[in-house]
DNA sequence: CGATGCATTGATATCGGTCAAAGATGGTGG
DNA sequence: CCACCATCTTTGACCGATATCAATGCATCG
C-alpha cells in the first residue's frame, strides 16, 4: 500500500480546491468499519456523549439526526452542527469531547474505539483519506455558518440556515425543495444565534411572504427565486 | 515511501484531536518550498489575487499581513480571514480563488505553481501531511470565528477578535498582553460583521472601562482578568 | 499644504433580546 | 382510548443595542 495511491486524491483536493467529492463514507466504507464497530440503537433525546468525557470512541451516523451542541456558562447553548446519515462525529480535543451529542430523532449509531480505528486505519490509506476528506467537509460547514452568522437579519438568517440544511442534506441530483427539519426551533436558534423567539417570527415572515410554507416536520421553498434572492443578499 | 510513514501523525490527529504541533510550516518545510517558488516582495494594498480568478497557484506567507476578503452583491464586505508569516493561502473551489486577498502590511510572499505543488507533494508525505494540518488549522480558525459571530454585543464581539488575534499569533510561549493590529477599523468590522463605528465605539468601551490600552499599531491588555473574563463570558 | 483615507463621535430609527403568557403538539399512563 | 402533562411554538409588549446617516477630527503622503 503505497502512498502513491492516495495521491491522485490529495491531488484532486489541491488541484479542485479541497473538494473531495465524498464528504461522507461510501456504503463500502461504512459496511468496511461496521465490522469492527458496535451498532447502537437509541431513541430520540438520547445523549450519546457529554462535553468533557473521556473520548473513547468515534461515531458514524447509521441514520437519523444527531446534534452536537455546548451548554455555556451562561447558561446559552451553543449548536455546533448536526450530523446526519453517514457523517462521522466524535472527534475530540486533548482526549476529551468538545461537545455534548444528542439523539434529535431515533439514531443508529457505528461506535468504534478510537483504538479499533487507528489499527483500521492503518491497513487502509483510502479509508484514511476519508478522514481527511471529513476534515474538509467540517471546514467547508463552519465556513458557511460563518457566512450565515454575518447576517444580520434573522429572516435572512433562518433562510439560510434552511438553505444549509437543503444542500447539506441533498444528493447528487437537483436541490430539492421540500426540506425536513427534525430539530426543534430553538435548535436552530441556538445553531444560528438568534433567540428562539426570533427564529419563531422569522419563520411566520418567510411564511406570511409566501416564500415558503412550514409543514409538520419541514418546510417547502414555494418561490425559489425570491428565496434564493433572499439567501444571497449580503 | 510507505503510507505507514505518514500515519503516526494521522494516529496523532485522530487520537489527540486532530490537534496537529505545527499548524504552519517549519522553517524547514518552507525552505523546501521555498526551493520552488518564486519571492515576491509587495507594499501594502497590493491586490495578490482577485475572486474567481483562476486558481494556478498557492501562496505561503514569509512575513507580514494578509487580509482575504470577498466584496458582496450588496456592496458589504465579508473578511474571511487574516494571513500571517507561515501561513499558506490561495486554496480554491472549482479552480477558482474564492476570496481577494491583498497585503495588509508590506509583505514577501512565495509563490508556487499548483502543478509544482502537486509534484513536491508526491516526493514527501511529511509536506503532504502539513497540507492536512493546514486544512485543520483553517477548520479551527472557522470554528473560533463561529463563536466570536455567535457572540451578540460589538464589544464582546472586539474584545475576541483580540484575544483570537493575540493566540494566533503567539509563539510557544506564554500569551503576550501586546497584540498588533496592523488592519483598519474596518476590517476588523468586516471580519466580525459590526459596523465600523460600533467597533470604534467598542473600542472606546474596552479602553475607558480600563481593560485595555489602544496604541498606535496595537492594543496592550493592561486588566487581564477582567479582559479574559470578558472574552469567556458567553 | 491640500487631499485622501481612516477614526471618532453624535443623533435617530430599527431590529432583535427578554420577559410573559397563551396556544399547539405529542407522548405516557391510566 | 382518552386525558393529562411536558415540551415546543407562537404571539405580544417593551427595552436596549447596533446599524445607519452625517459631520468632524486626524494622520500620512504626495
Amino acid at each position: 500500500m503505497n502512498v502513491l495511491s492516495s495521491l491522485p486524491a490529495i491531488r484532486a483536493l489541491t488541484l479542485s480546491g479541497f473538494e473531495p467529492t465524498r464528504p461522507t463514507l461510501t456504503d463500502q466504507q461504512r459496511a468496511q468499519l461496521a465490522a469492527v464497530s458496535t451498532r447502537l440503537d437509541l431513541k430520540a433525546r438520547a445523549i450519546i456523549y457529554r462535553d468533557g468525557d473521556a473520548a473513547t470512541s468515534i461515531f458514524i451516523n447509521g441514520g437519523g439526526v444527531v446534534i452536537a451542541f455546548k451548554d455555556m456558562p451562561s447558561g446559552k447553548r451553543r449548536v455546533a452542527g448536526f450530523r446526519f446519515a453517514g457523517d462521522i462525529f466524535g472527534l475530540a480535543e486533548r482526549g476529551r469531547y468538545i461537545n455534548t451529542t444528542r439523539a434529535v430523532t431515533a439514531v443508529t449509531l457505528y461506535q468504534i474505539p478510537i483504538v479499533t480505528l487507528t489499527e483500521t486505519l492503518r491497513q487502509d490509506a483510502e479509508l484514511e483519506f476519508q478522514f481527511f476528506c471529513k476534515v474538509v467537509h467540517e471546514l467547508r460547514q463552519h465556513q458557511r455558518k460563518s457566512i450565515i452568522l454575518a447576517r444580520r437579519d434573522a429572516a435572512g438568517r433562518v433562510a439560510m440556515f434552511i438553505d444549509f440544511l437543503r444542500r447539506t442534506r441533498a444528493g447528487q441530483g437537483p436541490l430539492e425543495d421540500f426540506v425536513e427539519l427534525p430539530m426543534t426551533r430553538s435548535d436552530i436558534a441556538d445553531f444560528i444565534s438568534v433567540s428562539l423567539e426570533s427564529v419563531s417570527r422569522a419563520c411566520r415572515r418567510l411564511s406570511d411572504s409566501g416564500m415558503v410554507e412550514f409543514t409538520t416536520g419541514g418546510v417547502r421553498i414555494v418561490d425559489r427565486g425570491r428565496f434564493e434572492k433572499l439567501v444571497a443578499r449580503t
